[in-house]
DNA sequence: CTGAAAGCGCTAACAC
DNA sequence: GTGTTAGCGCTTTCAG
C-alpha cells in the first residue's frame, strides 16, 4: 500500500491542512465547517465532517487560541499541586461541571528559579491567549492589572485589589486556640506559617488574641516558623518540643506542619494526645487519615473553589469583582485532649 | 502625561513587539536576548533585559510553543478532577520537583458532550504543541499512536499499547480475600466492578483464586455486579444480603461500593463487622472517615504518579516504554472481624 | 458558496 | 551584531 493524499505525514499531529487536502477544499472551508459557520454547501460540510472523523482530527488548542478571542478554558494557577491546591481544584472542577468551560491547571514554578512571582509569570504566559480567566491559588504578590479576569484565592495581601475569596482565618485560629485553652492547656505553642502570607499572619493573630482573652501570657519562645512544607516544619517542631519546658499543646498554621509536629513528637517518645495536643488548619484529607486523626480548623476548600468559579463567571459577564470571606469551622478529632494534670472542663 | 512609545496598549498583554519597539531593536533581537542566544552585543542585551523587566514582559506559552519544538511542560490529562486523579497529580507534582518541567493538568471533558474518548480529544488538542508529553489518567479507550510521548495510568485495557502504570489488582484482591478466609469466613461474597475494566476483572479473578487456594467452592450466587457508582451498588449489595443464606463477608471491587454495602447492611439491622465483614479496594479518603473505617486494599496513587513521571522522562530520553505494576497493600481497619462461630486463627 | 490572504506572537534561517 | 523573512495552525475578512 502506498501513501496517498489521504495519509497524513507520520508521527505528526493531524492539522486542518491535512483535512483540507483530503477533502479537496481549502483550509478556510474546513475551518468554517468545524466552527459551524454558515454559507457552506451541505454536501461539502458532510464530506469534510466525514474526513475529520476518519482522520481523527481535533483542532489545536494552541493555534485556535492564538487567533480567536475566547478559548472556553479557565485556568487555575498554582505554585505546586499540594493538598490545599488540589482540594480547591476539585471544588473548581465540580462547580464548572455542566458549564461550557474546560479547566487547565498550571503549576509554573516548578522549573522557575524564582519562587516569588510565579503567579505573575504564569498569568502572563497563559493569560490573554490560552485561558479566558484565571483562579490564582494563594498568590504571594499583588497582581498587576493584566486585562485578564482574575480571582485570587487566599491571597497573601488579604481582600484588596482584584476579586478574592478567603476564609475567616482570624476566627478559625481563635477557635482552635480557645479549644486548647478550654481543654486546660496553658503552655500552647504555635507553628507559624509563611510570614509573607496574610492568612498566616491572621492565624498567628488569632492565636495571640485567644491567649490574651484568656489572660494567658504570650511567650515568643513558644512560636516557631513552620513554613508551609513538611521539610520546613521539622526543625520548627523540634525547636518547640526540645524546649526545657516544652508546650503541652501546639496550634499549627496548617495541617501539613501539624502532622509533621505529631511525627516529630512521636520520634521523641511523646504520645498524642496524652503528652501533646495538636491542632492544625485546613482539614486536608490527611488530617483524618493520620493517627491519631487531627483536630483542625476546616476551611471548605470545595466551597472556596466554587465561590471563585461563580465570581469568575460573573466577571466574564461584566459583574463587578467582590471579596468573599467564608467561615472556618473547628473539627475536633483525636489529636487533642485535656492537659495532663488539668482535666479541662 | 501623554502616551509615548514605551506605553503598551492598555488592556492587552505585553508582547515581544512592545519590548522591541521600546528598546528600539527588532523583534528577532529581543527573542535572541530572551533565549540567551549569542551574537548579541552586551549593551543591547542589557538594554533589552531592562525593558523586559520594566514592562514585566513574559513570553506567551502559546506563541512560543507554536514555533518551538519543546515547551518544557508535561501534561496530565484527566476526565475530571476527582479524588483519584487529584491524588495522582500530587505524586506527579512532587516527582517533577526540581526538574525543568512545568505541569499542565487538563480536564477537557467538562464541556464535551461525549464522555467517551475525552483522552483522545485532549491529547489531540494539546499534544505536539502545548505539552512535550502526557500522563493520561484512567483512559477509557486505547490511545492511537499520536507521536506524543504518553504514559497511561490505570488504563482500562491493562498493560498493552503505550507505556502504562497500574496496580497489582490480582494480588491485592487475593490478599483481601485471603484476609477474610483467615478470619474464618467461608461464605464470602463479591461485589464485582465494571465488566469492561481490566482492573475489575483481575480483582474478581483474585477473589476466585484465593477461594480456590483455600479449597473453598466458588458460588456464582455470591457474586453480584456492583458497577462503579454508588447507585449501581445498592441493588447488588441488597441481592447478596437478601440471600436465604447470606455471606458473612463481602469483598467489594472498590471502596465506594464497599461503603454502600455497609450502608445497605445497616439498613437491614446487620452490624459491621459483627454480622458482616467488608473489604474494599482503592483506599480513598472516605475509607478512613466512614464508620467503621473500611478495611481495604491500598494503591499508592502518589507512587503511581511518580512512576509515570519517571517513565515519561525516560521516554523523552529515548528509553523504551514499559509497563510498570505497583504492589497493592492490604490495610486492615475496623470493617472486618472473625466470622461468628469461627474465631479465625 | 468557496478560496486567497492576512495575521495572532514567536523563533530560526538567512541575509546584510 | 542585527534585521528580514518565513512560517507554526488556525480564523477571519474580503474577493471571486
Amino acid at each position: 500500500m502506498t501513501a496517498n493524499a489521504l495519509d497524513p505525514r507520520p508521527g505528526r499531529r493531524i492539522t486542518i491542512t491535512d483535512v483540507a487536502r483530503a477533502a479537496g477544499v481549502s483550509v478556510a472551508t474546513v475551518s468554517k465547517v468545524i466552527n459551524g459557520r454558515d454559507g457552506i454547501a451541505d454536501a461539502t460540510s458532510k464530506r469534510v465532517l466525514g474526513i475529520v472523523r476518519e482522520l481523527g482530527y481535533e483542532s489545536s488548542l494552541v493555534a485556535t487560541s492564538m487567533r480567536r478571542r475566547r478559548t472556553q478554558v479557565v485556568g487555575v494557577l498554582v505554585a505546586e499541586f499540594e493538598p490545599f491546591a488540589v482540594q480547591l481544584l476539585r471544588g473548581v472542577s465540580t462547580a464548572l461541571q455542566g458549564t461550557e468551560y474546560d479547566i487547565l491547571a498550571y503549576a509554573g514554578s516548578v522549573s522557575a528559579g524564582e519562587h516569588i512571582g510565579w503567579e505573575r509569570r504564569s498569568l502572563s504566559r497563559l493569560g490573554g491567549t490560552l485561558i479566558d480567566g484565571a483562579i490564582i491559588v494563594t498568590p504571594t504578590v499583588t497582581l498587576p492589572e493584566s486585562g485578564v479576569p482574575v480571582v485570587a484565592i487566599d491571597p497573601h495581601t488579604g481582600p484588596v485589589g482584584p476579586a478574592t475569596v478567603d476564609t475567616d482565618n482570624l476566627g478559625g485560629a481563635r477557635a482552635a486556640t480557645e479549644h486548647l485553652i478550654a481543654l486546660g492547656h496553658r503552655r500552647i505553642g504555635h507553628l507559624r506559617g509563611r510570614a509573607d502570607l496574610e492568612s498566616a499572619q491572621l492565624r498567628e493573630r488569632g492565636y495571640r488574641e485567644a491567649l490574651e482573652s484568656a489572660g494567658l501570657p504570650y511567650d515568643p519562645v513558644l512560636v516557631a516558623d513552620g513554613g508551609y512544607r513538611t521539610a520546613d516544619s521539622t526543625a520548627a517542631a523540634a525547636a518547640l518540643l526540645d524546649l526545657a519546658v516544652p508546650p503541652t499543646a501546639i496550634f499549627a498554621a496548617n495541617d501539613l506542619s501539624a502532622i509533621e509536629a505529631m511525627r516529630v513528637a512521636s520520634e521523641r517518645g511523646m504520645r498524642i494526645p496524652d503528652d501533646l495536643s495538636v491542632v492544625g488548619f485546613d482539614d486536608i484529607p490527611e488530617a483524618v487519615s493520620c493517627t491519631p486523626a487531627l483536630t483542625t480548623v476546616r476551611q471548605s476548600l470545595h466551597e472556596m473553589g466554587a465561590a471563585a468559579v461563580h465570581m469568575l463567571l460573573g466577571i466574564f459577564d461584566g459583574r463587578p469583582a467582590e471579596h468573599i470571606r467564608l467561615p472556618a469551622e473547628l473539627v475536633v478529632r483525636g489529636s487533642t485532649a485535656g492537659a495532663a494534670g488539668a482535666p479541662g472542663r
